[in-house]
DNA sequence: TTTTATAATGCAACAGTGATTCAATTGCAA
DNA sequence: TTGCAATTGAATCACTGTTGCATTATAAAA
């Protein structure tokens, strides 16, 4: 990606084209897959700029349209009687972004083909799955889906 | 759930029936769906015991086998590049809960009938569908699964 | 090229969750 | 009842995320 490119495209976002910018947006542009704040500050460890800076960074982006930001699932532990017929591999769970609510869903069977590098979970059905969404009142309240 | 019942379940399973841990125990065999240590700290505000001392117990039982634990999700945000044809919500992820590798998957139809509470993100397809489990190597590795 | 307004940065600090250390206390078996 | 190991609270640390403030750099105007 020629910083040509990625210098114009955050101007005609409104951004000012900084080093740390440019550093930032080339790597999400280059990554297979998405990445996290402290992915990026290890991969830019040896650059000049700083933790904050690059998060700073990673939230203009987000908020000019260039990059896109989510938290896949919660960032808390829980905990349940080992006694539960309810297991939470043993069947799916929809988990509200809004308001944490957890519901329990049917078991679906998912039949998901070879993966590689997980094919011994996949195969052996060695997973949660876990859906993350709004539930119908914090959509119906509003906000962002 | 007679306290008799959760102090034997306790001191057979090798831990002392502490206040602390009969309140845990009680509140967790009670619950229709998994608790987080916060919910847990916040309904015990009233109670004698500190954070640390719910958090430790919580761990405690689960060594005990008496309690499972699960991280659905994981407790960072991700970013990618929005011009990405492949958004977070277009196919779903599996997210190794070893070592954090994200490992994207093919589409998947779910066909979820409806539930109560969350009909409208079903409906209009309006979730992202997360597999967390141990990829290849790190259950090759060891560790628990 | 120099100037200038202001956007961006680094440092420092705070919040929340998770985890641990250590001295004081408690449970419970002898 | 006693004694010791298990348990507890207070304090503290790590990590991610977030913000305030003084300093610096960007990009446009002169």
């Amino acid at each position: 990606m020629s910083n040509d490119i990625l210098r114009k495209d955050l101007q005609d976002s409104g951004l000012r084209a900084t080093g740390a910018r440019l550093a930032v947006l080339g790597l999400l542009r280059e990554a297979p897959s998405p990445l996290s704040h402290g992915e990026i500050a290890q991969t830019l460890e040896d650059s000049p700029w700083s933790r904050a800076t690059l998060y700073r960074n990673l939230i203009d982006l987000e908020k000019a349209g260039l990059v896109r930001r989510t938290q896949l699932g919660e960032p808390v532990w829980r905990f349940e009687d080992a006694a539960k017929e309810h297991g939470v591999r043993s069947h799916p769970h929809f988990l509200c972004s809004s308001c944490g609510k957890m519901v329990c869903l049917p078991v679906i069977e998912l039949g998901v083909g070879p993966v590689k590098g997980i094919n011994r979970a996949l195969s052996q059905g060695r997973y949660e799955i876990q859906l993350r969404g709004q539930c119908d009142s914090c959509s119906s309240r509003g906000g962002k889906g």
